[in-house]
DNA sequence: ATGCCAATACTTTTT
DNA sequence: GTATTGGCAT
């Protein structure tokens, strides 16, 4: 029957995937799993809804699964239909997004929303924001946009309104006041913010009893991923559905239904975008679900899972798991102590070479750091090498200016009161509409209380006559292309907005008309692939007819998708290279060799979360993010100079180096120690450990210490940068160290950022706090170390 | 209305 | 170092 499902799963994930969903009283029975990194999650998570299913204790239309990037989604029906003879399209899978999208464009009216409601992404709200200061005319300086939008943001992800806001000081007093007007806004453009998709629908289902009586008793499993991920809202929304809220009326008998959470609190790193790991302590608490840890690791080999291990045992608040893994050792974790980040870039080519010329592929290896802007020298040293690169992060497809200009002409053809859409291309390409008139024009609606679109008919004279014109082209592009399929209307909107012709005319506009013929593909892609209709077809209340009673266009499914689906961001896909990446990008991923770049005091981590416990703990589940993505081999690497910010900065080697375990890791640069660590107040033990296992290290042969899996060697890579690194002076020849503090008799305190030279021509770059940067001669200054 | 230069700031990111 | 923005000149 179904033990085939079951068939490769071990003793835990077995565990986890037959879970009672009902207790012995008959009650639902929910379930939290505390899944490592490398331990399956995704697989359990999957295998779960089959073997509920198939076993019969749940149809595919009582099941709700929950994730928190469209990937996840995708992998997760891909896993299932394969597992199943079912359709997936027409089941409840999907992000919390877009879950509640499907929620709201079946119940729009119920959630007071038209249905043609259009959804604005991070950069449309931030324009909304800043066209609702500049209309009521407050002062952006006092009340920065930026910080509205967080502000708004936060609230909406605590489930708090405008009104629910305690007003302490003025500022947040104004601050609140604007999120109100900012709430009207929307509603009177019939747009929502992402914030708004969840908040909208959890009130939907809070304040109608029958479509949350409906959706309650539709599914009696409730699975969700990442649920360490989760912020209050999203927790609020599930307990609501759930009926753990005690908001379920008992009628049928049906109790609560059974949610099975997956999660990992050592992997929670987006505390910063709201993400509350409280989460999982409070499920515990008011769910009681029972418990499996998911320990055993598929991925690293031991010394990495050492590494990881032994760097999260300092954090101090936690749900307690350990990983575990059969493999062997494997090779050691090694570290690299680099002058500059230039050396550290180029250290890393030589690297990647020797990994790549042992037989790795390039995709399967990773350069990972802390912030993207670590990525240009990086990128610079890759390109001059010749080596095949990847980055992640940037702008996506639907994120591009010229796409966002093409989706805001459709967006009006949909809703043309959305008057974000209207300010965004009611004068591009050009058309003599300037700064005046559109002032004029958002005049008009305010006294009217109604959309830029609806006031400009009413504007007289030159401004009124240029707008007659847009709201002409708009009115024919929406008649013309009326019984046009999607990829025509798509097509017609490019070429009558004027924008193809605009950009053919730009000096550097190819690669953008080449964008807007994508978009047509896109639209080709989405009609063929996506069934867009079935959302709201799914969505049916019972006692409703036959499906399509709610009517989804194909235009608003793509626009749709368009704002929850971003799409790819792969710049340079295709070919065989190596993948740059943030650590937080790199989350859910693996790869065969890893390099976790910029292990400095500052950089990571970060400094801005330096000075609070919980800023710091998530920099060190960020770093056991990080390196639990190593399958074979991992590289640590920080430098003692690095550009930042257009200036040269000295840090610190991160203390998470000092937070690892020395028996799994081999220093490639012996002088580091000395030099950096000698007179600091970081408790030295470890290092001194550290020091003596990598002398050891140093007589072995770079490539086969340790390791089961034998590979051609070649002795280029860091045997070649060592023996550079012995012809220069040694470093720890100086009488001071980077980063000292010392005083001069007439520059007065400083510290040392800099040694180079050798006997009488030894010179020390010190930055005084008075007299800035400044080269002393050794043999000459009067330089005294400040303890 | 548009284009150019200087001043500014700048973790992490999905939806 | 670079992207964005604001002010000023054309």
């Amino acid at each position: 029957m179904y033990s085939d499902l079951l068939a490769n799963l071990n003793p835990e994930q077995r565990e986890a995937v037959t879970l009672p969903p009902v207790n012995p009283h008959g009650q639902a029975q929910s379930a939290l799993i505390l899944a490592g990194a490398g331990s399956g999650k995704t697989r359990v998570l999957t295998t779960r809804i089959a073997w509920l299913i198939q076993t019969g204790q749940v149809s595919p239309i009582g099941v709700l699964a929950v994730t928190f990037t469209n990937k996840a989604a995708k992998e997760m029906m891909v896993r299932l239909s394969a597992m199943l003879p079912i359709n997936t399209r027409g089941m409840w899978i999907g992000t919390f997004h877009g879950l509640c999208n499907r929620l709201l464009r079946a119940h729009h009216k119920e959630a007071g929303l038209p249905s043609t409601f259009q959804i604005l992404d991070t950069q449309d709200q931030l324009s909304a924001i800043k066209r609702l200061l500049k209309g009521l005319k407050v002062d952006d300086e006092k009340y920065p946009p930026k910080q509205l939008q967080y502000f708004i943001a936060h609230a909406k992800e605590r489930g708090q309104r405008a009104k629910d806001l305690a007003v302490g000081d003025d500022f947040q007093a104004k601050m609140a006041q604007l999120y109100g007007a900012y709430d009207e806004q929307c509603q009177r453009e019939g747009v929502v913010d992402f914030a708004e998709l969840l908040l909208r629908s959890y009130e939907l289902l809070k304040h109608s009893e029958p479509i949350r009586t409906h959706y309650q008793e539709r599914f009696r499993h409730i699975l969700i991923d990442e649920f360490q991920d989760t912020n209050a809202l999203q927790y609020a929304w599930l307990k609501l559905l759930s009926g753990h809220d005690a908001s379920r009326v008992n009628v049928s008998g049906m109790g609560t239904s059974a949610v099975f959470a997956v999660g990992d609190d050592d992997q929670s790193i987006y505390a910063f975008r709201g993400a509350d790991v409280e989460n999982m302590r409070l499920y515990e608490k008011q769910f009681h679900p029972l418990l499996v840890k998911l320990e055993q690791n598929y991925r690293s080999h031991g010394h990495i899972l050492d590494t990881a291990n032994h760097l999260i045992a300092n954090n101090s608040e936690r749900l307690g798991k350990n990983l575990r893994t059969d493999a062997g050792h494997g090779e050691p974790v090694r570290i690299y102590d680099a002058p500059s980040d230039h050396a550290e870039a180029a250290w890393l080519v030589e690297e990647i070479k020797a990994l790549v010329n042992s037989g790795i592929k390039r995709t399967e290896i990773a350069l990972l750091y802390r912030s993207n802007a670590q990525s240009r020298i990086i990128e610079h040293n890759l390109f001059s090498a010749a080596i095949p690169y990847r980055v992640y992060g940037g702008l996506r497809f639907f994120e591009r200016a010229e796409i966002k200009h093409a989706l805001a002409y459709l967006r009006l053809l949909e809703n043309p009161n959305d008057d974000t859409s209207f300010s965004r291309v009611v004068n591009f390409p050009t058309r003599g509409i300037g700064a005046r008139s559109i002032e004029a024009l958002q005049d008009a609606a305010r006294a009217q209380q109604c959309s830029l679109y609806s006031a400009a008919s009413s504007l007289e004279g030159k401004a009124g006559a240029t707008l007659g014109g847009f709201i002409r082209l708009v009115d024919h592009m929406r008649e013309a292309t009326r019984h046009n399929t999607l990829p025509e209307t798509v097509e017609f909107v490019i070429q009558h907005s004027g924008l193809i012709q605009h950009y053919l005319s730009e000096r550097e506009g190819q690669d953008r008309v080449e964008n807007l013929q994508e978009l047509i593909n896109a639209a080709t892609a989405f009609i063929a692939e996506e069934g867009y209709g079935q959302d709201a077809a799914a969505a049916m209340l019972p006692g409703e007819n036959a499906p399509g009673v709610v009517e989804v266009s194909p235009l608003a499914a793509f626009l749709s998708h368009a704002s929850l689906e971003a799409g790819d961001n792969q710049a340079q896909a295709g070919q065989d290279a190596v993948q740059l990446m943030t650590v937080h990008s790199a989350k859910g991923l693996e790869f065969t060799a890893v390099f976790i770049t910029g292990l400095e005091e500052g950089l990571f981590p970060h400094e801005n979360s330096i000075n609070e416990q919980d800023g710091l703990e998530e920099e060190r589940r960020l770093m056991y993010v990080a390196i639990t993505r190593a399958k074979e081999r991992l590289y640590l690497s920080h430098t003692q100079s690095r550009m930042l910010h257009g200036q040269v900065r000295y840090n610190m080697p991160s203390r998470f180096l000092e937070e690892l375990p020395s028996d799994s890791l081999k220093w490639l640069t012996p002088k580091a120690k000395d030099a950096r660590w000698g007179g600091n107040s970081r408790s030295g033990s470890t290092w001194q450990d550290g020091y003596t296992r990598q002398r050891e290290y140093e007589s072995n042969d770079f490539f086969d210490s340790g390791s089961e899996r034998q590979r051609p060697v070649k002795r280029v890579g860091s045997a070649s940068m060592e023996v550079k690194r012995l012809a220069s002076p040694p470093r720890g020849d100086y009488p001071f160290k980077i980063g000292q503090n010392v005083f001069h008799t007439k520059f007065g305190e400083g510290r040392v950022t800099g040694l180079e030279g050798v006997d009488t021509d030894a010179r020390a770059q010190v930055n005084f706090k008075r007299h800035g940067i400044k080269w002393l001669q050794l043999s000459i200054a009067k330089l005294a170390a400040i303890d």
